[in-house]
RNA sequence: GCUGUGAUGGUGUAGCGGUUAGCACGGUGGGUUGUGGUCCCGCCGGCCCGGGUUCAAGUCCCGGUCACGGCCCCA
């Protein structure tokens, strides 16, 4: 009876503080850069998601059927709510359109550690905009939030690659369109499933093991040189990312990103740079991901606007945060503890806690025929910073006692000062 | 889909065949105090469900339910 639906959490008030504090800060970021924000349900139609066959979030969606026979799931990410959106007041919104969101989306899985059935992503995108200043901006949040929240880049590394490369190594191998898709989504697990298991998979795409041994190669390359040896000097994935890295340099941010061939990303829809974050000891699961999407509108039916962006989840970066003493202790926000000593002070303590509201103050006024003592414990548990008591002979002579509870001092203060 | 561990007051836990089932937090009443934080005392409140073994079962066995991990897989 006191549990919730499974894979689901609760946020108590001392848990909804931290919660706060992160949304604070992704908040921040993006306000930074001149993003704003927008929501959407989080019920959708099922046929927003139901595209490529073989990505991982159209097979734990979780979907159900409404009383009205409707097929409608819990949104497992926030770009096609964000897409139908744009689509639907394309030619009127400006460009480029800067908007960032805090959803709460859902998939159905074995739950794990660190992978409930729901957590919040943030979501920060540009649309309309082809230049790779706009992915550039989005690193630039990224940083802006990780010096945010305290932490730097010996922690954390951003690893940007861009579907080009893959395009181009697939491309030479005569895969395209479709089967390019179905690729991106098998190679994306190149490093967590054995080579069998990946020459398999792409044997079904119509894949030799000479491909694989070419893929392979090509992804393992850290560095622009090499892949431009690779790749031939009139490339166009190197020429992107060696414009990517200019742009990186000049935002200063150099320290916190790396080229690294291997990062793919699982989403079908993605045309150009994607990168991931990754904490530097390589504990924990990708903290973020994203990269351009420039054909999404037209897979869900309608004309292609430019964009890219990124998700970026709550409970990784949270077990990031952790390790790290990052986490701050927070108090409940409470200021002014007001207490009637006596019954008949009620009226009076009310009065004196609408003042203080009125002055600005965060206000908790004692409802109940409660004692000093538990005042007292009251406070401290909230870490309240005055206790105000209304007494008898002070109320009478229009006063009340104030006690700073940090350094013990009290004083009596005229209501009408308050 | 496979698998491991666990379920004890409201919360977090100790107890491993016989205990008045212990402790901390909480709630509540009181002592001390300046009607007053710390401190001290009293009280409230519990063994997941169903079978079984035993003279005796939170404790052992079987089943169920739920929870938390791991694997598979991966936003």
């Amino acid at each position: 009876m006191t549990q919730g639906v499974r894979g689901t959490r609760d946020f108590y008030p001392e848990d909804m503080r931290i919660r706060n504090w992160l949304f604070d800060n992704f908040r921040n970021a993006a306000r930074s850069h001149g993003f704003e924000e927008y929501d959407a349900p989080v019920l959708e139609h099922e046929e927003l998601y139901t595209r490529k066959q073989g990505e991982e979030i159209t097979q734990q969606l979780y979907n159900f059927e409404d009383k009205g026979e409707r097929r409608v799931a819990l949104r497992p990410e926030m770009t096609p709510s964000l897409a139908r959106m744009v689509m639907a007041r394309a030619g009127v919104l400006p460009t480029p359109i800067k908007w960032f969101s805090i959803p709460q989306c859902w998939r159905y899985e074995r739950t794990q550690r660190g992978r409930g059935r729901e957590h919040y992503q943030w979501n920060v995108d540009v649309w309309g905009s082809n230049a790779l200043e706009a992915d550039v901006e989005l690193l630039s949040v990224l940083v802006n939030f990780f010096e945010g929240v305290g932490l730097t880049a010996d922690d954390l590394v951003i690893k940007i690659s861009s579907r080009k490369v893959l395009e181009e190594v697939l491309g030479s191998l005569g895969i395209s369109g479709d089967a390019f898709a179905a690729t991106c989504i098998i190679v994306d697990k190149m490093d967590k499933l054995s080579e069998d298991v990946v020459a398999a998979q792409l044997a079904e795409q119509g894949l030799g093991a000479d491909a694989v041994t070419t893929i392979q190669s090509t992804l393992g390359v850290d560095d622009l040189d090499s892949l431009s040896a690779a790749l031939g000097d009139d490339s166009a994935a190197v020429s992107e990312l060696a414009g990517l890295f200019d742009l990186i340099d000049s935002y200063g941010i150099a320290d916190w990103v790396a080229f690294d061939a291997s990062v793919v990303r699982g989403l079908a829809y993605y045309t150009g740079p994607v990168f991931e974050a990754h904490d530097r000891a390589g504990q924990l699961r990708a903290i973020c991901g994203g990269g351009r999407y420039d054909r999404l509108l037209s897979s869900l039916g309608g004309k292609d606007m430019p964009a890219t962006g990124f998700g970026f989840g709550d409970m990784v970066i949270m077990e990031l945060l952790m390790d790290k003493g990052l986490v701050p202790d927070l108090p409940s926000g409470n200021e002014d503890i007001v207490i009637a000593i006596s019954e008949d002070l009620r009226s009076a303590a009310m009065s004196v806690a609408s003042r203080l509201r009125a002055s600005g103050r965060s206000v908790d006024l004692v409802l109940e025929d409660k004692r000093m003592k538990w005042a007292f414990r009251h406070a401290e548990r909230t870490g309240a910073q005055r206790l105000v008591m209304v007494m008898p002979e002070e109320w009478a002579a229009g006063n009340v006692r104030i006690k700073n509870l940090e350094s013990g001092e009290e004083s009596d203060v005229a209501v009408g000062d308050l």
